[in-house]
DNA sequence: AAGTGGTCTAGACCACCAG
DNA sequence: TGGTGGTCTAGACCACTTT
């Protein structure tokens, strides 16, 4: 089954991410040195740099020439887009809101699901599509897939008065988000689906999750464009550019 | 002035990002294998390999084993959550912007423009369309409008070379952001601005930008569906606040 | 002076793909 | 079979920070 061991260099930076994930090494925490690690994992230096840098890069670990290694702050910024469960939106705007389930199942991981969930050694993985009524009038698609991980007993909940959302929300922390809005034309399912007029475009948002340092779910959201848009405000920070100038530089 | 030289595998990068900007290497044009750059930079393979692998996490290569190096397919993707600069994305992309401005005066603040700018004593507004280019595709039409009294200077800049978005951040720093994205139908003016085919969608993101405590811009930005996708990633915090490290660190 | 990260070399072995 | 990228080694020199 698994065939293709780790490289080296993943197999460090997996150790790294365990020992943040499992709370040993906190904000700011001291990692090793790189030559204190190629001692520890008998491999040469520029495997253990490149694992390093990579998760500095990811913005995982902090570094600093000549002084050390640290694990790096989980970051400022609240959500432009935040992770807010649709059935909260409808009833907070007093409407009833209902799921309908039309897809449940383990699913086998394809090359492009291990390329979302940035796991080669994935086996399977738990799917679902769920329609999202307001006021029986259909107003999104949830297109889901959950890392089986993150969350053993899925499928025990039932999703038509729990949202996916608010279950793995209870049970896991997101750590990080990662969102891709696209406008589409749907294709005739979609269409049937929402119930949608012909050449009605629709709004996809496609959201990666991450947990404990990998993905936990991956979901495409289709919204009617006649009937959804979507909404941000945030404050900046005047100063909080200068991470990601350097990130864009490298 | 500039002490530091640049590392060589920078300098690899910055070569394969020219051929790509200069139009030498398009879409799909295969990239010099490493062997072949070793030889004509004159460094080790580690080098080059550090360069090819790191405009592949960056989406600009693609490489593909026993194959070869490729020119990617440009991305297209402009991002939710910070405010950048188009001129930008597309230059790190190794593309090519040119801006096309399609009107541009001071127009009388009407009802629905004092609502956004709230401010109900406005008596006109800087007005702007510019068609963004990318290697002379048009990718975005952006229509702009400006509040006088933070930009008095605005229509002295030459926004062909410089983009109002990269102006208005040299001059004012940026406290709040809204943005509000929808997928639409665009009506005839938009779909000859963007040379769009008949029902192909566009998404459109309308954001407004405070600074000292003002609405400073509101801008509409159209995009082809087909040509680009917005895109935010993000960590929250679930975890504690900084500490003596990385206070010591900045 | 000692330790850190940043970079670089000149080899090497491997998996993969094309002819 | 020869070329490609993916990874790895065992050194090395350097800039930098701390002691």
């Amino acid at each position: 089954m698994n065939s293709a061991p780790q490289p080296l260099y993943r197999q460090v930076k997996e150790h790294v991410l365990r020992q943040i994930r499992s709370g040993d090494w906190p904000t700011g925490h001291r990692v090793p040195s790189e030559n204190r690690l190629v001692e520890e994992f008998g491999v040469s230096r520029m495997t253990v740099n490149r694992a390093l840098r990579e998760l500095a890069d990811e913005g995982v670990l902090r570094r600093l020439q000549g002084v050390g290694t640290f694990v790096a702050r989980p970051s400022r910024q609240t959500s432009l887009v935040e992770l807010r469960d649709i059935a909260d939106e409808i009833r907070s705007r007093g409407r009833v809101h209902r799921a309908r389930m039309t897809a449940r199942g383990r699913v086998p991981t394809t090359a492009v699901l291990h390329q979302r969930f940035e796991d080669a050694s994935l086996g399977h993985l738990f799917h679902l599509v769920l329609v999202h009524l307001e006021n029986e009038v259909p107003v999104q698609i949830e297109d889901r897939y959950v890392h089986p991980q993150v969350a053993p007993q899925f499928f025990d909940q039932d999703f038509e008065h729990v949202t996916p959302t608010e279950y793995l929300l209870s049970i896991t922390p997101v750590s990080e988000l990662e969102h891709v809005v696209r406008a589409t034309v749907p294709n005739a399912t979609e269409r049937a689906l929402l119930e949608l007029g012909i050449h009605e475009p629709c709004l996809v948002v496609h959201r990666r999750s991450w947990s404990w340092g990998r993905v936990a779910t991956d979901v495409t959201l289709t919204y009617p464009a006649s009937r959804y848009e979507l909404r941000g405000r945030h404050r900046t920070s005047p100063t909080g550019t200068l991470d990601g100038v350097q990130h864009a530089a490298s």
